[in-house]
DNA sequence: GCCGTTTTCGGCCCGACTGTTTTCAGTCG
């Protein structure tokens, strides 16, 4: 069994024994392996052969034992008993809000429900509003959740998500009462997809803030309405926190609801190893914490007020920080971007005076972009159009590669056609018309078998290519790989396009070996693109940092169809900042010279 | 189930909000 079903199995455990109301910290121990597994980056089966796996932080002797026997024999029998023990039902049930583990399994014990139709059928004989711990709430809202399942739990495109946050943002900005707004979350850490929304103001009346934003026209249900907290649900689906919060924590809690959780976690322990405790309200030392919390206990009646009090000894005894880079230089860190913040091992890497780390691709340093389409097969643009757009975006050089002749069903051309296009290509640039240099190019179909689609003597008459699979995706795993490094092998081949074929939240990534496809990437100097398209970020981000650090070299490409399309390559540059990738392994950061010299040396 | 320069046992990141309680458990992030 391979890596990634592995991860899959520990995740599916640790979602088992939350049904049965297990210990939470073996549960997490379960997820927290399923994790290191998944972002470790050295091959799997060498590990396990040179016996490292247990030095792995993490990884303990009883998930050795299950990960060795996974990869060797792709069985496991204590996760076969436990799947065999939990209704299929129940798992699904933890997707609705509100219901955890031990409501689920409290449900399943006390009335037999193993479904959601079950469930429902309970919750409309008031069985559910008659047990202990639940009540009348607790079944609308159930009720409520399984109607709306579909939509509740769907994710979102980070391009659409921000259109939404944006109004939002404006909206909170402009209010007299706030002195500082910003989008927290997975919107912030630039991820492919994200779940909610979070908002993190900084306000001393935090009333008004939270009036205002719950009663949005676009709200359709308020779900939680605190005094640091409101929770609205928008007619989409899509779910919008707010957290108000005293100036003086905002830097704590704009890191702290940034997240991610794993990179909060690492941060915490950072924290404690140098004495203090870190929260969303501040930092203070760690044997004060202890006190407190006795405290706490004592005083059972504690009220919100007390809270806040508390709150406000705690941050005046703790350090002030006004922002999260002096969060990060008090804790003996260079400032590490929320792009980054992944839980994958920043927190080590950025320590002051530790390996100097990559800067960061800015926007601006784009100098052009590769791999457009235009009228010729399926793009709504002609050549000057889209040369005229690039232009509006500050660019020096458009690449243009359209779909080629197997692509019937997007009008891809032939190699009279693509002959044809060249002529018009140069054509155009000698008319002097445009301050921007075409590149002419192709996404030449990379067959079944791993040929191209086009003759050699018509890609070497292009400047450069692009090799992308848009057919049997079902190949297996071996094929469709040796598919792919055929294409990468071939002299011709310059660049690979959206090397998994996924579209986000609509079609899995086909079945690849990438560690393979990239070393085969390097060793013969092709391009691993990322294809900028919001719906593909694919090479995914995950990949990039180790890739790019064994010499992968990189090239942002809108994929665009369309003048607007070429914006796209903004949600491209977030890609290359979550992967780390430095900026000399980006091609389109070369100028013009240097990419045409780029394309001769590698032709 | 994992981990260790206080530890091989006893902790494990931290806090808000809700609903059902009447002092707190469960969920969520």
């Amino acid at each position: 069994m391979n890596k990634a079903d592995i991860v899959d199995v520990l995740e599916d455990i640790a979602v088992l024994l939350e049904l049965k109301g297990e210990n939470p910290f073996k549960i997490r121990a379960y997820s927290g392996g399923a994790r290191v597994l998944e972002t470790m980056e050295d091959d799997l089966g060498e590990v396990i052969a040179e016996g490292r796996l247990g030095s792995i932080k993490g990884i303990g002797s009883a998930l050795v034992d299950k990960i060795e026997t996974l990869h060797a024999t792709g069985e496991l029998e204590y996760y076969t008993k436990l799947r065999a023990s939990i209704a299929p039902g129940l798992i699904e049930m933890l997707d609705i809000p509100g219901l955890g583990g031990k409501k689920v399994k409290k449900l399943h014990d006390a009335l037999g429900v193993e479904s959601i139709d079950a469930l429902k059928a309970a919750c409309e004989a008031g069985e559910v509003s008659a047990l202990k711990g639940f009540g009348k709430k607790s079944e609308e809202k159930i009720l409520t959740g399984i109607a709306n399942r579909a939509a509740y739990a769907k994710r979102h495109l980070w391009w659409d998500a921000r259109t939404v946050a944006e109004p939002i943002l404006a909206g909170l900005r402009d209010l007299p009462q706030v002195e500082q707004a910003e989008a927290a979350g997975s919107l912030r850490r630039l991820k492919e997809t994200v779940g909610d929304l979070d908002f993190i103001v900084a306000s001393s009346e935090p009333q008004p803030v939270m009036d205002w934003f719950v009663g949005q026209d676009s709200v359709q249900e308020v779900t939680a309405h605190g005094a640091t907290k409101s929770s609205v649900r928008f007619e989409s689906g899509l779910q919008a926190d707010l957290r108000v919060v005293p100036m003086a924590q905002f830097a704590f809690a704009l890191h702290h609801f940034t997240g991610s959780k794993e990179h909060n976690v690492a941060m915490r322990q950072r924290a404690l190893a140098h004495d203090y405790s870190l929260s969303e309200w501040g930092l203070s030392r760690k044997s004060e914490v202890r006190d407190q919390k006795s405290e706490v206990r004592d005083q059972k009646s504690e009220d919100r007020e007390q809270r806040a009090e508390d709150r406000e000894r705690k941050a005046e005894e703790g350090p002030q920080l006004q922002s999260e880079q002096e969060l990060f230089e008090f804790l003996g860190l260079q400032m590490i971007a929320p792009e980054l913040r992944e839980g994958m091992g920043e927190v080590e890497r950025y320590e002051l005076g530790g390996d100097s780390v990559p800067s960061l691709l800015e926007l601006s340093q784009l100098r052009g972009v590769f791999h457009n389409h235009t009228t010729a097969s399926d793009g709504r643009g002609t050549i000057e159009e889209m040369a005229e757009a690039a232009e509006a975006l500050g660019f020096d050089y458009l690449g243009l590669a359209d779909h080629s002749k197997a692509s019937y069903q997007a009008n891809g051309l032939s190699d009279a056609r693509v002959l044809k296009q060249l002529e018009q290509i140069r054509a155009f640039n000698e008319s002097g018309e445009s301050k921007v240099h075409v590149f002419s190019g192709i996404e030449c179909d990379i067959l079944p078998d791993g040929s191209l689609d086009l003759e050699d003597r018509t890609l070497a008459a292009l400047d450069y290519t692009v090799m992308s699979v848009h057919s049997s995706f079902s190949q297996s795993e071996a094929e469709m790989t040796a598919r792919v490094i055929r294409a990468i092998e071939h002299p011709a081949t310059v660049m690979l396009g959206h090397p998994t074929g996924r579209i986000l939240l609509r079609r899995e990534p086909y079945k690849i070996d990438l560690q393979k496809v990239i070393d085969a990437a390097i060793a013969n100097k092709v391009i691993i693109e990322i294809n900028a398209n919001p719906k593909r970020l694919d090479m995914d981000w995950r990949l990039w940092r180790r890739a790019a650090e064994k010499g992968l070299m990189c090239a942002i490409n809108p994929d665009a169809h369309s003048t607007e399309g070429l914006a796209y390559y903004a949600a491209g540059v977030n890609i290359a900042r979550k992967g780390g990738i430095p900026t000399e392994q980006i091609l389109n950061c070369r100028d013009c010279a240097g990419v045409a010299q780029w394309f001769a040396e590698r032709r």
